[in-house]
DNA sequence: CCGTATCCAACAGGATACTG
DNA sequence: CAGTATCCTGTTGGATACGG
């Protein structure tokens, strides 16, 4: 049983669309970091969550994980060439949301149900 | 509560994250729709879903929806300029989104650890 | 034709505590 | 340090039926 997706963005969105993975990514496409280093830029995601997307992300080819057996541990996430392709698509979505956010900025509450 | 955003990426995913967002604006970049005509595009969404979402997508300001006084019942659902500005995101979520499941075609689990 | 109303299932996500 | 394990909550999405 595969995943069936009306459009390709929505497959796209099957990469990205988790809580924490557009960050992560954002994070790692400019550098490898530890999974403290994540967890301290990252504070909301607790390690549960963290580990859990980082998973996902590995799982799908778009970050690599190393691990050195060292003590104590550590261990380094890298995002792939694969996931590099995704560069456009992040870089296009942090600046159409920052327009987002700057614009909702003054305006928090537009919901004038004009009932 | 307003939503605070890690980045910007995730203001964006809080537009088109939703189940139908991105297809629903996709078939609307091209072209003004009535709701059946939608419900007919896609027609694994249940008339609320898609309601839902046209709702959300209409409160953000990247659609309007146009009401005709009319028996039988019309509505038309366009994408507004603002909307318009989110074409390229589509586009390139879109392209990638091809590769991806053109590459997963093929290799369904490739979990292959290049440990 | 264009939706709403209800109710329900599934899952993503969160809190907290513990381990190699 | 880098995670797991458990348990729990809230949101998202789905099925079905009905209304203007």
């Amino acid at each position: 049983m595969q995943k069936e997706f009306n459009c390709p963005v929505e497959a796209t969105l099957s990469i990205i669309g988790g809580k924490y993975k557009a960050i992560i990514l954002w994070h790692l496409l400019d550098a490898t970091l530890r999974f403290s280093e994540l967890r301290r830029l990252i504070p909301s995601a607790t390690p549960k969550m963290l580990t859990q997307q980082l998973r996902d992300l590995e799982h799908e080819g778009i970050i690599s994980r190393k691990v050195y057996p060292v003590v104590p541990p550590k261990t380094e996430y890298t995002i792939t060439s694969y996931g590099e392709s995704m560069r456009g698509i992040l870089v296009e979505m942090c600046s159409w949301g920052k327009e987002y956010m700057s614009n909702n900025d003054s305006d928090e509450s537009d919901n004038k149900e004009t009932v």
